[in-house]
RNA sequence: GCGGACGUGGCGAAAUGGUAGACGCAGCAGACUUAAAAUCUGCUCUCCGACAGGAGGUGCCGGUUCGAGUCCGGCCGUCCGCACCA
């Protein structure tokens, strides 16, 4: 019995499409094209099975386009710059650079020995010189633009490493690798100006219809617009120093004013840093709050408290009506105006702090049914509809109205005015880091912030760093960061901060285009290529990547780079790869290989010690509960990962690897190759035509083949990979039980496994191309049309009517297509069991789905 | 707290409002074999029944409909995102 030899065929035809150069894009403006891409990886080390998974799927899709006669661009590349390669060098005393390159070479090899149809001449690295020379020549056009700037902001600061950390990055308000607990600084950073492009970027969410509903819902929370008003509160009496008001508040509940009880403030606001200037007890006040972390944890910990500043300010719409002014460490400095008005009647937060420091609860929204003179507000704040109450001219008014008039109001008299307040804030990216790209400015004492000139691009990273000590290695180096100023050529001192690496993928799809431009990107050939078809990534990266890059596209088309705004015109997010976790009884993760199973239960190898099977999880090196690519392609070849890894579970789901599942693909293998190789009827030559009068059998036979290729094409073209992998499989089964061995039998036979071959291409391109040539044909599948379905024999010319009796299935009529609806109902009411259990009589009302079902109501 | 998704056999899952469980995994029985592996055949939602056939069944409770896994309302559960955003 002969079984496929998938370590020579796969070898053998990587050489072939190598030598071919069958997935070389070029730049074809007459034909379509159809740019598909996985992001990019970072280079941490080795692939496992759960990394293959997206890039398995984005093949798919490369090769069923290009089977469909797209020109289609399909690259890879390496995001390379990161804090990983730091850690590697700080515990492995290699240089982040040596260790990422031999990370990229080993990763690219498994790249290759999968057979994904990338076009290779086209691979970036970010680290590259050559590619991070024009992310510099970017910043450098935003700064100009107004779109980078520099500003002072609150940063997650980690004492012991000297940097900045993400928010991701902080656990439990400490620092996740030193557990050193965080603290809130305000240091000078660069950040980009995505806030210009707010509404641009809420807005053409609605266009973007191949997006995943919730990735588009996560980015509009994200951006997260509310609409309100801004009113000033001026203040009753002298204040002390140069704390001056008016204070300005955001509300997005102006209808509830007259509800107004008291202002609270940032600790951050100006008004309030000006008054600790001359109040040691606020000021000390403010310290305390800064002393908890900004994590969301440290936040929920925390108990709402505040400063009286024993100020008062009056009441916009009521002079005679004053309110105390306090400071207050729930208020956010970054969103609004840092200030707000405090409603404890119809604010829960509000109600809260009024209960706390004795504030006044004055209901101004009526709930309907609600007696005016009785109602009050207890433990709850009441935050719905109702009618406006105590509350002057806007007396008997719903929210809605009342926001209206009141904005009106607030408009004529100056006191304020309606706003649209955005969530999102500005991109701070600058990394107190080595391993990132450079920011080309200098700073200069005499003139200030001077940017790099263009002729002196790129900024090289040293290569000459230690990382012996804390804190930035830029910063450390003996030489590198001075400079003499490149204005009035004095000395100066180089920005030492490096770019967020999310700056690096913001534009590495653009790059693709024309990966060896002296340019950042040809013009025409990004325009050619743009947007990306189909990009196919993790869930993760749902507001993080996919928000910059939308916001850099528009950034490069404001500074003349392009016309587009949106980068990605169809996104899919696949699944994880999960397996079971296994840890020894001391706690510690162990190995998949490293644990075997006897009758008595589950051990760690040679030791006889019991193992605790944990639960199923995202596979990952840290719980070691990976599997590696090498053995998986070394005992079942690429091809059989790459269909176990579509067919088990929905795309967009996860899916468990099992040792099992992956044998049941191998055993489908190898039946498929005995069905060609050992064929049940004499295949005719390639080419035959398949004789008219064949038996019914194999004409249903026939029906089939065509149905299925209509079928796969629908499913691939909507990412049901699964699905086309059953309807294969099923194919596979009927061409198994073949009607006969004659030669009629062997035309269908070979129309068959040619269409399966066809069809299995995207996603077993080694196989296929075996199967195709064992089947005596010469050309490529890599270069083969998709197959067409014969429309006549797609469609049945029998068709199963389903027969119901009030609702439930009594039988089941065999009838030419497009029965007539009374024939259909003359049919039904002619079957015996129908009869009897209709007792004889005429049921009461029939209805008819012609070609589906029939059902009688008694 | 706000927003969203999901809930179907022992397991992964199928099912334009129209025959629930395709395809596969695991399991059971059998064939081939000295034996094993590999391979092949059959069975495999539950209950009643020898069969034919019948009854029930898609988290729970209701509704719409000739007909609901699918649509609507309310619960319960799981997962995800955001979260002192005024």
């Amino acid at each position: 019995m002969s079984r496929y030899n998938f370590r020579e065929t796969e070898t053998k035809w990587q050489r072939r499409w190598a030598d071919l150069g069958s997935f070389a894009a070029r730049h074809e403006p007459s034909r379509p094209k159809y740019y598909v891409l996985e992001m990019f990886p970072y280079p941490s080390g080795k692939l496992h099975v759960g990394h293959v998974r997206n890039y398995t799927m984005g093949d798919l899709v490369a090769r069923y386009r290009r089977a469909l006669g797209f020109n289609v661009l399909h690259p890879m590349g390496w995001d390379a710059f990161g804090l990983p390669a730091e850690n590697a060098a700080i515990a492995e005393h290699v240089h982040p650079g040596a260790w990422t390159r031999e990370n990229i070479a080993t990763m690219r090899g498994q790249l290759q020995r999968m057979g994904f149809s990338y076009d290779w001449s086209r691979e970036l690295a970010a680290c590259d010189p050559d590619y991070y020379k024009h992310e510099q020549k970017m910043f450098l056009d935003f700064l100009a633009a107004g779109l980078a700037y520099r500003r002072e902001s609150w940063v997650n600061w980690d004492p012991v490493d000297h940097t900045v950390l993400a928010n991701e990055q902080v656990i439990d308000g400490h620092g996740w690798r030193t557990g050193a607990p965080v603290e809130k600084r305000l240091l000078p950073q660069w950040c980009l100006r995505i806030t210009a492009f707010s509404d641009s970027l809420l807005d053409s969410l609605r266009t973007l219809d191949r997006w995943p509903e919730r990735v588009r819902l996560m980015q509009e929370n994200w951006i997260g617009r509310s609409e309100g008003a801004r009113v000033k509160f001026a203040l009753a009496g002298k204040t002390p120093g140069n704390a001056n008001g008016p204070i300005e508040i955001f509300t997005t509940r102006p209808d509830t004013l007259y509800g107004a009880s008291f202002l609270a403030l940032s600790p951050h606001h100006p008004f309030a840093q000006a008054l600790a200037r001359k109040d040691p007890a606020l000021a000390e006040f403010i310290a305390e709050c800064d002393r908890l972390g900004t994590s969301e944890a440290a936040i929920e910990a925390a108990e709402k408290r505040g400063h009286n500043t024993g100020i008062e300010a009056i009441h916009p719409l009521d002079p005679n009506s004053r309110v105390p002014v306090y400071i207050a460490n729930f208020v956010l400095m970054e969103y609004g105006t840092g200030a707000i008005f405090g409603c404890p009647a119809h604010d829960q937060r509000d109600l809260d702090f009024a209960r706390k420091y004795g504030l006044d609860v004055i209901p101004v929204v009526l709930p309907p049914g609600e007696d005016p003179a009785t109602f009050a507000v207890g433990d709850t704040a009441y935050v719905d509809d109702g009618t406006a109450f105590n509350s002057d001219f806007l007396d008997g008014l719903s929210v809605a109205d009342a926001k209206r008039v009141i904005g009106e109001r607030l408009e004529s008299t100056g006191a304020g005015q309606r706003t649209i307040q955005f969530r999102l804030r500005d991109w701070g990216v600058s990394r107190q880091r080595y391993w990132g790209c450079p920011i080309p400015v200098i700073h200069c004492g005499d003139c200030g912030i001077v940017p790099v000139p263009a002729a002196d691009l790129p900024v090289e990273l040293p290569a000459d760093v230690t990382f012996d000590k804390p804190g930035n290695p830029l910063d450390h180096h003996p030489t590198w960061k001075h400079v003499n100023c490149p204005k009035c050529g004095k000395l100066g001192r180089r920005e030492t901060d490096t770019l967020d690496t999310f700056f690096d993928s913001s534009w590495y799809f653009l790059r693709f285009c024309s990966a060896h431009a002296p340019i950042a990107f040809e013009r025409d050939e990004a325009e050619y290529w743009m947007p990306v078809d189909q990009y196919i990534g993790g869930i993760e990266h749902a507001v993080l990547h996919l928000l910059y890059s939308r916001f850099f596209t528009r950034a490069l088309s404001r500074c003349g780079y392009l016309d587009l705004d949106e980068p990605f015109a169809g996104l899919f997010t696949q699944g994880m790869v999960c397996h079971q976790t296994y840890q020894s009884q001391n706690g510690e993760w162990l190995f998949p290989e490293d644990v075997s199973e006897t009758g008595g239960g589950k051990f760690v190898d040679g030791s006889g010690l019991p193992v605790i099977a944990g639960r199923l999880e995202k596979m990952s090196k840290s719980k070691k509960n990976v599997v590696g690519l090498e053995r998986i392609v070394e005992t079942y070849g690429a091809d059989t990962a790459r269909l176990y890894l579509l067919s088990d579970s929905p795309p967009e789901r996860d899916l468990e690897w099992t040792e099992t599942g992956i044998e049941g693909i191998w055993r489908y293998v190898n039946r498929l190759w005995r069905m060609v190789t050992e064929p049940a009827a004499p295949l005719p030559a390639p080419g035959t035509a398949i004789p008219n009068d064949v038996s019914p059998a194999l004409l249903a036979l026939r029906r089939q083949i065509h149905k299925t290729i209509a079928a796969v094409s629908n499913d691939l073209d909507q990412f049901r990979f699964n699905r086309a992998v059953a309807r294969i499989r099923e194919l596979t089964n009927a061409l198994d039980d073949l009607p006969g061995t004659d030669a009629g039998a062997g035309a269908v036979l070979r129309e068959g496994l040619e269409t399966t071959a066809l069809l299995l291409g995207p996603m077993m391109p080694h196989f296929a191309e075996e199967l195709w040539q064992t089947l005596g044909h010469g050309i490529w599948i890599a270069e083969a049309k998709w197959p067409v379905a014969d429309a006549a024999l797609a469609r049945d010319d029998q068709v199963t009517i389903a027969v119901q009796v009030n609702g439930k299935l009594r039988a089941t009529l065999d009838l030419p297509r497009d029965t007539a609806k009374d024939a259909i109902e003359a049919a039904a009411l002619g079957l015996p069991q129908i009869t009897r259990l209709l007792d004889g009589k005429p049921p009461r009302k029939i209805v008819v789905v012609p070609n589906r079902i029939v059902n009688l109501v008694a």
